[in-house]
DNA sequence: CTAATAGTGTCTATCAGACAGTATACC
DNA sequence: GGTATACTGTCTGATAGACACTATTAG
């Protein structure tokens, strides 16, 4: 009971922003075997003295450049079975977390190099495609990306794809991004300026879309939505 | 990069059922150090073959002797901090099942004893108290105890705590318990029945709370209910 | 001026909560 | 009969979606 063979723990992590556009992650190219060349997640391994949500800053920082306190970072989920590494047994526990648009990824310790993808590019693909990711990452991405839909419904986290500043127009464009679909502009302005603790005015403007210039908000304090902002049902 | 120690990985479950109109956790007596003799969740070493739901059901069948199929399990989320298990590094993964009332427990490998608790005797015990859990279980049952509660405004997962056939009022119990809060009987009788996909009738009835016999049911196919069923903030 | 976005108001169908009233069992 | 639960119906206030209208900028 006592000698059970060790595994090897990792953390990964599906790090989303909105950028052109597009829901996009980042990924990294892998510079060793297995699956050398090959786009995957980021993440590594876990050290003996360090807890799981250290890990997993420890990583985004390597990889971003961001300190974890910029960007919303939570636990995903945990994936092991025993064929998803040909090396050796490993179990990866997923973090997902979301950014504002970041600058340019800097390229980590293991990685050749650091690449925007859109999740729409990444989740699709064929095992085979060399440009689908390595492992079993594409499934993770996908876990992850369903989450981030479903917590902008009943959580004010969409907030964190934004900057510190920013307009109930670019907040809406998050929403429309991450749910692929179009929003009243006006039924949503009620709606979010009506929840309380959701937005919080800094009484300044803006008019970097053009048009009429538009309030800026900060995130508020609120950790949940009542009542939730609900995707229509198809 | 490749020679990284080894870590323990366990899989911990949190086994919730309904009984007694309260919600009860399982607990096993630990029959060896560390916390000897202390309650903690049942759970046990990740087999060098096996995958991670894998473990969980082959744990939920050693320490109540029903099969995956019968309840709801889901993976919870894992736990690492470096110092929750005294003898060695150890990360585990939670899973939370969801059960009908079942036969009384029966004494696992590594268990001296099992036994259903309500789970607000568990949660808010100080670490001192011989009565509080093992480990960092108090945290995880939290945890799972919460994942419960949200899960049943959006899924039709309260039905994985009735048995294969049930009424609307013992339905509404189990929210009424899991909840914690009273709920009119007539709009949730209305809103149930009027979600498609939630509730299938099977034909028959019964009388077994006395007054007018109901209606049974089934868990219908919904995996997700449009609307959701909001508990009402405060 | 036009074009663009921001923000407010209004209408309507729907829904949640409150609760009346009827149905059918056991005692 | 009384009491319990099951079920249906009705009312009212709140809300979501649709969309008209005004406000303020750039060009």
């Amino acid at each position: 009971m006592t000698d059970y063979p060790g595994v090897a723990v990792t953390v990964d992590l599906v790090v989303l922003t909105v950028r052109e556009d597009r829901l996009q992650a980042l990924t990294v190219r892998r510079g060793e075997e297995p699956y050398v060349g090959r786009w995957a997640l980021p993440g590594g391994f876990l050290r003996p003295e360090e807890d799981l949500p250290a890990a997993a800053g420890r990583e985004l920082a390597e990889e971003t450049g961001v300190s974890a306190g910029q960007v919303h970072l939570e636990q995903l989920g945990s994936y092991g079975a025993p064929d998803r590494d040909p090396r050796m047994r490993t179990v990866t526990v997923a973090y997902i977390a979301l950014a504002a648009d970041l600058p340019v990824p800097v390229a980590g310790t293991d990685a050749a190099d650091a690449r925007w993808q859109p999740v729409a590019d990444l989740v699709d693909r064929p095992a085979e495609d060399p440009g689908s990711l390595a492992f079993d990452h594409a499934a993770i991405l996908r876990d992850g990306v369903e989450r981030a839909r479903a917590k902008l419904e009943y959580t004010p986290l969409a907030t964190a794809f934004c900057g510190r500043e920013f307009t109930v127009g670019e907040l809406r464009h998050v929403y429309e991004v991450v749910w692929d679909r179009p929003l009243d502009p006006r039924n949503f302005h009620r709606k979010v300026t009506g929840t309380t603790g959701f937005l919080e005015a800094t009484g300044g403007t803006t008019a970097r879309d053009g048009g009429r210039p538009a309030r800026l908000y900060r995130a508020g304090a609120a950790t949940s939505l009542h009542p939730p902002l609900l995707r229509a049902p198809v």
